[in-house]
DNA sequence: GATGAATGAGTTTTCATTCAT
DNA sequence: TATGAATGAAAACTCATTCAT
């Protein structure tokens, strides 16, 4: 008896922890997080403001969940990417496509507010940001592993370190991410990097 | 006489001014804009709250004097850093000096928590940003000079259009300097940008 | 229990609200209205500053509301008195009737002060004084009303058109509650109101 | 030799103190009292700020001499108007003559925002209104002189004591100047107070 | 007599957080 | 678990006044 109340009074909370946190995340992908107050978070979850602090430490903890929340959303979405090719396909290739899918991602998925949270974030360094630190190794990773097979199978030339490689091509995306959020929306972000890693690709490949 | 002393008082304002804003100067590049109070910069300059506003007539105006400062600095030292090169000189060289000057005025004069401070109000875009896409339009004016006298030298392979390809350069550029910023200090910037132009060099040579 | 809970915590806030409320009233009435900061109202109030803008939105919102509260008690009360009288009454007397209370309301339920403040808000028309507006269209739809009745009845003679006449009423109530404002406590406004309305009505009547 | 320094520099100085005056009176025709800053004053003046103190006491006290400076500009018209009638002329003429004669002085020498300004002063009563307080004693001795010739005369009823006469033609003088401030510039003046003093003059009229 | 740089108390408003119920 | 009234520190900005030169 005691413990079904118990977990019926949980499953309440969780789900009104849900919509605090659904509401944030909207709120988040359309104002500025300074824009964004406890005030009007509770508002739009119909929620008094109270309960915030029942879910969450402070304001800052509901940023740092979202942030953590929105890397491993597009996380597996990438990898999902890369699993899908074959093993023997072109290097060059796979790289153009997970591209391509970063830049569907960040278009459609993300959203250009939600990236420019992103990026203030890291240049504020005000806040923890280990979440979006592992993100940018996961792409490094695999931006690494795709480099690797393609100077193991000759389409690259090794003349520089895999790692300082990866580094440039992480540098690129990067560069074309930030380039979108500022000039948004007068910057195709998909046609751009395509063009724009078509040119680093020939800048690498083996003559 | 009069002259004189009204000479003497200019001069006083003059220098008020001035300590307010390097004091000023000094507190953006080490914190948030949004930390940066006008409290703070007059107790740390030394001076009455309202002194602050005889000189500036807001918060917000001092912030685009900053950023005009900022944009005067900078923008001489790479006219200067092109003129010096003899006009038949190797286009690709050229690049690479720029690049190597913008490296060196940044890391050296500008200093990384400026440019953070760049960034992150291009990303707000809460304010009149002009001076920094003035700075901008330059940036892209010389690379498209440069890309251009490359293609005409038959340096480069004409296959992307100049605008486009200049685009590439900004988004370059623009990408490696933030990445500096965020990684400070473990990117060396003049090292990764040389190396990273040499590939895009590479990838739109002609064969 | 929770509606309960939810009654109790409303009505709390209610009296908060009227405690703020009033206290501004005293002060308003006692002070002018650059004078009354809100600072001034919290501490006398007894309350945190933060406290007052959960009630009002701002000081001009607090003394909008002020207008309207002040506005609503009088207009009530003249048109009990117009319709306490038979149709067929005199309408000299009415008039003297209404003047009559007219000056009771603003010496017994208004107060000197409080006319005070609405009249300077008047000449300073920095603000919205549709509430105010609108009494006064309400006081010369009264009278207008009447002196029609009058002309009609043959009491009055029909020399000017209606409306002028009515806006000499007007003219004479407001000129008289002027005079019992800065002339407080030397004026008596009913015996002064009587006594200039029987010349009104004396010039204006049919011989 | 220092005698004549002394007084070339003491003529200065009036000319000075003259200049900060007029553009004072300019400045408070065209705004409220708390929009004139010393600051736009000494601007508008072209004087340093420190020189306003050398003159004035306070900004206060060069409100009280801004009064008391129109008072008497405007008394004197009036005792002109008065003394060009023949000593027999009929009353009612002369005090028709004389509100056309304050209506003309207020809507041409005077204007709307100085009225303003004094009627909200005398409704804040935070200031020395001596000077306006005088004012009206003179302008209440105009008119309780004219009435006292009227009723010698025969023309007015006795009905009233004169004082309370003379009390119910300053209130309706007052009423339409104040109405005439609000309703600025839908109000003529002068029209409005011929025809309101009409009426008056023919309810005290000996029949 | 004139200057104008400097002052600082005072104003309105915002918002993350607490706590009694 | 949920409420929402209350808090108060902090922000940007104003302006009458002072005083050294």
């Amino acid at each position: 008896m005691k413990n079904e109340e118990t977990g019926r009074k949980k499953q309440k909370g969780e789900k009104t922890k849900r919509k605090l946190f659904n509401t944030a995340v909207r709120l988040f992908n359309q104002y500025d997080f300074g824009e964004v107050t406890v005030d009007r978070i509770v508002e739009a979850a119909g929620v008094a403001k109270g309960t915030f602090y029942i879910y969450f430490e402070s304001k800052d903890a509901l940023i740092a969940a979202f942030l953590l929340d929105y890397v491993n959303r597009v996380d597996t979405d990438y990898r999902a990417t890369l699993d899908s090719f074959p093993p023997d396909t072109n290097a060059s290739q796979i790289l153009l496509s997970l591209i391509s899918k970063i830049a569907d991602t960040l278009t459609g998925t993300i959203g250009c507010q939600s990236m420019r949270t992103v990026y203030k974030l890291q240049l504020a360094d005000t806040m923890d940001m280990s979440a979006v630190k592992g993100y940018d190794r996961e792409l490094y990773g695999m931006f690494a592993d795709l480099l690797e097979r393609g100077i193991e199978r000759g389409e690259f030339s090794p003349i520089l370190p895999l790692n300082e490689l990866t580094r440039h091509f992480v540098v690129a995306i990067r560069g074309l991410s930030y380039e979108w959020c500022i000039r948004y929306p007068d910057f195709d972000l998909k046609a751009q990097a395509l063009s724009h890693f078509q040119i680093l690709l020939d800048g690498i490949k083996s003559n």
